[in-house]
DNA sequence: TTCTGCCTCTTTCCATCGTCAAGATTGAGG
DNA sequence: CCTCAATCTTGACGATGGAAAGAGGCAGAA
């Protein structure tokens, strides 16, 4: 039996091919009508072939985050490379390139950062949250170098807090509801300088 | 022609029973673990009985999220009624409220600020959401009753992002991995006062 | 080269899910 | 008492995640 080039009986890439097809379901109709079979469906293979590559479909999910973390990282780290001026314009940028992962995957960010990805539980996961913690408690402690280590654990804490809450909200739709794009922006980065203010302020 | 609630028959009080029985499913379980058969089980009545009461899944999904947004702004206004002092005292006490409600009900409170929820858009939901955002303005608005409107908007943004986004993070384990209850509570009230500080700070 | 073994994918099957349709049960009003 | 409508049960359908078994295709051994 004949088979078309386009859909060979081994696909090659299977598994990036399922994370990327996952990956846009995933935008398209949230975590509950996330489905393994239409990842299959859209990979162009039958409703089992996921099984050797994702133990099940958690697997795939944590595969999903542990992109999306290491997206965020690059993207917090590409921000602050462009950015000019000192420390503190450094943790703007990186708060920006943040918000701006999270706008542009409003649905794998909440899935990173719900109890549904926590209860997963895999070292590749959690090494990837880390790295992004890590991220953000460097830019943090360069901030505010001559700080004690726990006004530096506070300010990072709330620093961490401020940019995550608001891009949670806003994301859901608790903030900011008829403004437009432009208007948005403007509140994050206000939000974004009182956040630097106060860090720098408590932390010298 | 009455209402199921006001003429009761086999169960009487079956709409009640799967709400209580789903909100004890979704915390044990989460949303993804969550499923209207085993609510419909815990609550002793036959699979297909709670279609009367709650026209799908998502039906009930959303009471849940109203009556947890509900339940939010009641913990919000207790710890503000508890606490003494002035306007800035009331809304740290009222972010406390806030952290209180979610710690005691965190898959719950993932739900009322998920994505899932915001696409149900029942006016219910959007009304019980809109109150809580309302608290959460007016105790800002009594922090800097002489700031223009511009700035207390931003400041309602920055004191609304830090108390939930700390609070999502840390239920998320994103902070505070092995720290004690105690020293947690101590960070999350660190993280009130650097807040209540900026935004009077800033609006005065 | 041919053969053999293993990795990959398909097919088939099962229990469970949400929802619908139809039948049974029960309390209330005529 | 008797009908009737609201409530609940039973049964069914398509869809899902996952397991089992078989077929296809590649790569190394002979």
């Amino acid at each position: 039996m004949a088979r078309s080039k386009a859909q060979p009986y081994h696909h090659g890439q299977l598994r990036e091919a399922l994370a990327s097809s996952g990956r846009a379901l995933l935008e398209e109709k949230g975590i509950r009508g996330f489905t393994l079979r239409e990842c299959a469906r859209r990979a162009g293979v039958s409703h089992a072939a996921p099984a050797y590559h994702f133990a099940s479909i958690d697997d795939l999910l944590a595969e999903l985050a542990v992109q999306g973390f290491n997206e965020l990282a690059a993207a917090m780290t590409a921000e602050v490379a462009r950015a000019e001026g000192g420390a503190t314009s450094h943790l703007v940028a990186q708060g920006v390139g943040y918000m701006a992962f999270a706008a542009g995957n409003p649905a794998l960010f909440q899935l990173m950062f719900s109890r549904e990805a926590n209860r997963l539980e895999t070292p590749a996961l959690a090494a990837a949250a880390e790295a992004v913690r890590n991220l953000h408690a460097a830019a943090v402690e360069a901030a505010i170098p001559h700080a004690s280590g726990e006004i530096k654990q506070r300010m990072a804490d709330f620093a961490g807090a401020s940019v995550h809450g608001f891009i949670s909200l806003l994301l859901d739709g608790q903030i900011g509801g008829k403004d437009s794009s432009r208007a948005l922006k403007a509140r994050g980065l206000s939000l974004l300088s009182a956040m630097a203010e106060t860090v720098v302020r408590v932390g010298s």
